[in-house]
DNA sequence: CTGTTAGCGCGTTCAG
DNA sequence: CTGAACGCGCTAACAG
């Protein structure tokens, strides 16, 4: 437990001195901070974060607030992901992080300002939180620099920033995909409806539509709240009355609902039916058949959303939407009705 | 940003009294603390983590050290599962946790006591370390409370504790499923060899081979690394050269490698090839044909790693091993040779 | 039972 | 360039 005052003692100065040698001040010998250096690391003397968080004013704590890691299937390893990349984003800017993971199955939550207050959090990483949350709205007010994970917010405030790949572009691709192979009796199994991404890729298909002149009726538009299980009993019952030619999926969970459904419905994939998903999670690529699927980079997102934040929070960025490439990856799961 | 001083002002009385009223001491007239506590909601006071850290005698701080998250793959979802549950369990016991995740790509790490002592770190969750590992030895030495995750140590310490399912028993379970069911041409896939969870796997296997009276040649047993694609390279070289009727994998993700290159060669499971695997990842449930498996909770494993952390920290338990539940999960990928 | 005092380990003025 | 003094928010020991 060596402290600042014997590495001070030991350099044979005061502890301001050690503490200004620590951190970089100018107004101090070069020699002697060399020295100092040197020194601490002789008596392997490391910081207390505690002490340091109390006297400095420079936030250093950065809060992930998720509801995403206990709220979702057990398949869904997205969360996990990003996650991954907001630990690396963090540690790399040499800041802490405090992880808040809410439960919805839990009775009472700590409020999320709390939560900040008590850890002196200088800025936070938002994922999967409702927007009609109350605690979210009581964060927002609080003027905490925030990043949002796949939601934009219609405040302008300079310390809100947002991070997702182009939802829309991408709802356009994948529809594009479909479209060009021919396919004209195509099902849109959406997500959440009320969520950002899930309008955005909505909108991207019936782009997609408009573009070729196709009309998409609105009864071809299930919603599927993202879950594998509901997608797959969507399709059980859909199949008993149309077959179409293809399954449009908002996420590769639903998407292997639908694989589900169709196989067992007698039909095959992709020569019945062709299913393509979105998220490309690392299953897609051994399902059967292997799934035709957009590829976000997860880990990016919350690696970005990382960097973002630590930007917003030293003022040299103001609020901004971040997008992180994605890329539509072809596997076996789409047939091209023109070839035979 | 109310301060317990704001507090004391509020209700007339002492600092000293307010932080008494908040941390329960016996030496307080109930009525006051009645009334701090009022006030204290009523200001949306919460005491700050970084000053109550200097002050108190008492750690509260939990550490989690893993080197799971970054250095397995991404279909490997065991250590998210393990650490939701760590996650759980240290918040229900009102502690805090700190995570260190270790990438071994990364040019120099933290050394994991200067990590715990920069936070106030009253004790760890071990995870995925290497026994080797010299920083691993250093904590050690710090004489920290720990609890390994999947490892017995053989040091007699106080402060040491571990968790795990009974590998020994799963490994004699598989086994003997694959026995009971006339299989006498058995491919064993490894793991990481001198890992303590394949070491007793393998005596598990090994036993149940002796019960039945039946050898197990050393020629075998094959060691890949608990990787799905080295698993697939040497599944593919062998059976170049022998046709098993089952292989019995100490990990799912392995298992899926071998179903892959027993596809490949031409044979299907399990008509022609039996698999079984070890973790019950998930996807297990939906690969074709479904895996039978040793299911592991991980959560559970992790919700214990913390909770008998904590009694460990409060002195209430010695060290100690603690046992999770396993249990076999039959499903599609074995066949049972007696039957037609 | 309550208040006073003294730190915890550090960053940050402000004199020198 | 260096050091003394102060305070961050809190708990703990000790008087009263």
């Amino acid at each position: 437990m060596t402290s600042i005052k014997e590495v001070a003692k030991a350099a044979n100065v005061s502890v301001s001195v050690v503490s200004k040698a620590l951190n970089d001040y100018p107004d101090i010998k070069p020699e002697t901070k060399e020295r100092i250096l040197q020194i601490a690391e002789e008596m392997n003397y490391s910081p207390n974060l505690a002490g340091r968080n109390l006297s400095s004013k420079k936030q250093m704590n950065i809060g992930l607030i998720s509801s995403a890691v206990f709220n979702s299937s057990e398949k869904d390893t997205n969360a996990y992901q990003v996650i991954k990349g907001i630990y690396r984003g963090v540690e790399d800017n040499n800041h802490e992080l405090s992880v808040f993971l809410i439960d919805s199955k839990k009775q009472k939550q700590k409020s999320y300002a709390q939560f900040c207050r008590e850890r002196n959090i200088g800025g936070a990483i938002l994922q999967g939180l409702r927007m009609d949350d109350p605690y979210f709205k009581e964060l927002v007010d609080t003027n905490i620099p925030c990043v949002y994970i796949d939601h934009i917010t219609d405040e302008k405030s300079e310390n809100i920033g947002s991070i997702s790949i182009d939802n829309y572009a991408a709802g356009i691709e994948m529809t594009d995909h479909l479209l060009e192979r021919g396919h004209r009796e195509i099902v849109v199994i959406g997500g959440v409806e009320e969520t950002f991404v899930n309008a955005k890729r909505l909108e991207g298909a019936r782009e997609s539509f408009r573009k070729h002149g196709i009309p998409l009726p609105e009864e071809s538009i299930i919603h599927a709240n993202f879950d594998e299980d509901q997608a797959y009993r969507e399709a059980t019952e859909l199949l008993k009355k149309r077959q179409p030619t293809a399954f449009l999926c908002f996420s590769d969970l639903m998407a292997y609902g639908i694989m589900k459904a169709v196989k067992e419905a007698g039909l095959t994939i992709p020569e019945d039916v062709s299913v393509i998903g979105f998220d490309d999670l690392p299953f897609s690529a051994i399902t059967n058949p292997p799934l035709t699927t957009i590829n976000q980079n997860f880990f990016d997102i919350g690696n970005e959303a990382a960097q973002l934040l630590v930007k917003v929070m030293e003022k040299k960025q103001s609020s901004q939407h971040v997008m992180v490439n994605h890329e539509l990856v072809e596997r076996g799961s789409v047939r091209d009705i023109h070839k035979r």
